[in-house]
DNA sequence: ATGAAATTGAAAATCATTTTCAATTATACT
DNA sequence: AGTATAATTGAAAATGATTTTCAATTTCAT
């Protein structure tokens, strides 16, 4: 964990901006909670140990966070914006259930290959992709 | 075109909907356009022909068109919800400029094989993906 | 220590979308 | 054709996530 404060730290440097308690408390809070949390969720968090951390300041940093590369922003359609761990993470996208919400991770390097190779045929540059498979896990697919 | 609009009037008599004025010309302007339409840019080319179709019906109308099979919603994560059309359609996925925002849809067979194994070895049921590949396009990329 | 520049949190603003509700309209059934 | 009933409508208000504003506070290079 030391490791990624200190990639938030030099961030922070570089782009001039400043090393405060309530960035530090939210970075902290992000990188001990292994899941895909919305800012509301977060703020939760910070909040029970550190309540005088506004709910904006929060919204604020998990901007930083994803700007530092630690984090990156999820979207399964709902509209909130969450965010994950990137850094020391391999990359893999996600299918989520229709019908209880829950979502898996999933990774298969064919695919991305795959996608890769299409863009180059396109000149395209890729970035970043994303790719979410809706539908039933196997607990709801029995109907 | 009249075959989109019969199997709209079908599916509002199936959930016991009314046919009526303001629905279909909802309809007709979003068959009209074959664009991938936000909810605002649909009302405003409904409103030139038809001002006292609402906002809120225009709204309404687009989930019934989504919900009727015409349409399908994509999501280039800037939080507004767009229309593409469907019917008739073959499925595709998208590739986005981060800088000019332009896109391009694409189609790769064998991505779209893989994505359905992958489903299948996790004894997940899909029903519909979304893959957006974001990146520079051929024009943006040269720097 | 000093001071310029950045940061903070509360409240207000924004923006897409959804809900509310009283007035209007479509449709099934006389 | 007329009527009853349930659905629809649009304007306005509500919602909910996110962003902006701003005066007071804090950071950090000097
Ligand atoms: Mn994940
Ligand atoms: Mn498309
Ligand atoms: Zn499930
Ligand atoms: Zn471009």
């Amino acid at each position: 964990m030391q490791k990624e404060i200190e990639l938030f730290k030099e961030h922070l440097k570089k782009i001039n901006l400043k090393v405060t308690s309530q960035r530090l408390k939210v970075l902290e809070a992000f990188l001990k909670t292994e899941k895909h949390l919305s800012c509301e969720e977060l703020f939760l968090i910070v909040h029970r140990n550190a309540p005088e951390v506004g709910y904006t300041t929060v919204y604020r940093t998990l901007k930083l966070i994803q700007k530092s590369g630690l984090a990156r922003e999820v979207d399964f359609g709902d509209r909130v914006s969450r965010l994950e761990h990137e850094y020391g993470h391999q990359h893999h996208d996600h299918m989520v259930c229709l019908k209880c919400g829950k979502f898996f991770e999933v990774y298969e390097p064919e695919i991305e290959a795959l996608q890769d190779k299409l863009a180059k045929k396109k000149n395209f540059t890729p970035v970043r992709h994303k790719m979410e498979i809706f539908g039933y896990c196997r607990e709801c697919g029995k109907k």
